[in-house]
DNA sequence: GGGCAATTTCAGGGGTTTTTCATGGTAATA
DNA sequence: TATTACCATGAAAAACCCCTGAAATTGCCC
């Protein structure tokens, strides 16, 4: 697997030479862009990188704006750079968008370091890194343009929908809570029920089960929440043998 | 699901009430102290929190001290408040420690917006990421997938029977007492009777002892509670240490 | 505004889990 | 042995959770 990919967009040079550099320099691959048109239209031909770090002031496009579009095409981290310190801003960004929020001036060593922290909490990225993910021979997965082929079919998915397989991807294996799947797809959004969560992983089974009664992918764990198993060959370890109940 | 536990360690009575008031009205459960000592004292009698607010200088024991010890116990998400704005001090402590630093003076509402941003990027600190655990040749245990798997079979556990079993786990080779067990299962509900215990304890047994005439794994201690024994020598070491009321 | 896609709400049905209830069994005590 | 308190067990009722389709709502683009 390769290095941690990140997206940058800062429309001051030197800023964003800075971080370019410093960043290389610690074995990331950075990706700088000085506008959010560009930064997402590498992202449509390059694939998701693995967390965007955002200016919130640029040319042409918000941060916030950036980071929807982003957001919307799956759970990728978000921490945002900014000259304001401005409290509304930054509660504002924390609460609907981002995973951080970093004040200009600062230094490398503690962007780095809270890189570092969000990434730690975001298992499994090696699923960002790849423009279209295989999940086997039947199913694959192109988060960049919300699309899945499965068995030659393709269909283009919602932005929840690729939120939640997004989420359940990178800890595919575990459980994922249906609280936990609420608050990475309704971010900031205190009004969601578990009913429209439901409903949304339904329909995101009808485009990737074939059969929704016993569904081969995403499996449901009663009063808990949802798992994205990987059957055979890799992935987890589920005990050979399983009689069930 | 009772409120989300906020763990407060500072020093300073007037920010530790002005803390403690703002989070208590945002309904969160904030259970202040003044220093290290108490604070743990209180994880010991009391259980874990959700997450941890901490100050870094406090009268007998640094921030830092008080995060390692309880990241010892649990991957609890830690939050340090402090005054100094020192880079060295932040880098260190988001590295080793800590899930997010924030610098005094602050607002509240920015303080309240990080809180829920670390909670939401928690994968959950339940028992949701334990390994598997192997008890004997015959029995082993995956709480994350909510199975035991003996002798060959595999069952799954419904939620109440993987919590009853995991704090049995916990205090393997000591009795836990109905009451306890009933806290635990039932955490909030009054109305909950021994009767129903025991039923659940008896579904339990069908899964997972084969004579249930004589529990091999769970045993009755009678007008006290139940025990769970591992038989032999190489059983398994589960924590001797265990933090819970 | 009209049309379209996505989201959310609602309601019926089915299955599982939890709880209650009733009965018989077992251990301790006098 | 009789009594009492506690426990095991099965069965049935109640509560709960999830699936699913359809209708209502929202949001966006032409």
């Amino acid at each position: 697997m390769g290095k941690t990919k990140i997206l940058l967009v800062e429309d001051d040079p030197n800023i964003n030479k800075l971080i370019h550099d410093y960043m290389t320099a610690r074995s990331f691959d950075v990706y700088a862009f000085s506008d959010g048109p560009e930064a997402l239209d590498h992202i449509t031909m390059r694939g998701l990188p693995h967390i965007a770090l955002l200016d919130l002031t640029l040319p042409t496009m918000h941060g916030f704006e950036i980071s929807s579009r982003i957001k919307a095409m799956a759970d990728v981290p978000i921490i945002f750079i900014t000259a304001t310190n401005d409290t509304d801003t930054v509660v504002q960004g924390l609460k609907k968008y981002a995973e951080d929020f970093i004040v200009k001036p600062f230094e490398l060593r503690e962007l780095e370091a809270r890189i570092r922290v969000v990434l730690a909490r975001m298992p499994s990225l090696d699923y960002a890194s790849e423009p279209i993910i295989h999940i086997d021979d039947h199913l694959s997965i192109d988060f960049a343009h919300n699309r899945v082929v499965i068995g030659g079919k393709s269909f283009t998915l919602t932005p929840t929908e690729s939120i939640l397989l997004h989420v359940l991807l990178r800890r595919a294996g575990q459980v994922v809570e249906n609280r936990t799947l609420i608050v990475r797809a309704w971010a900031g959004k205190d009004d969601i029920y578990e009913d429209t969560l439901r409903v949304h992983m339904h329909r995101l089974r009808r485009k990737l089960e074939s059969d929704s009664h016993h569904p081969h992918y995403i499996r449901t764990e009663r009063g808990v929440g949802y798992m994205f198993t990987v059957r055979p060959a890799e992935g987890i370890t589920v005990d050979a043998d399983s009689a069930d109940d």
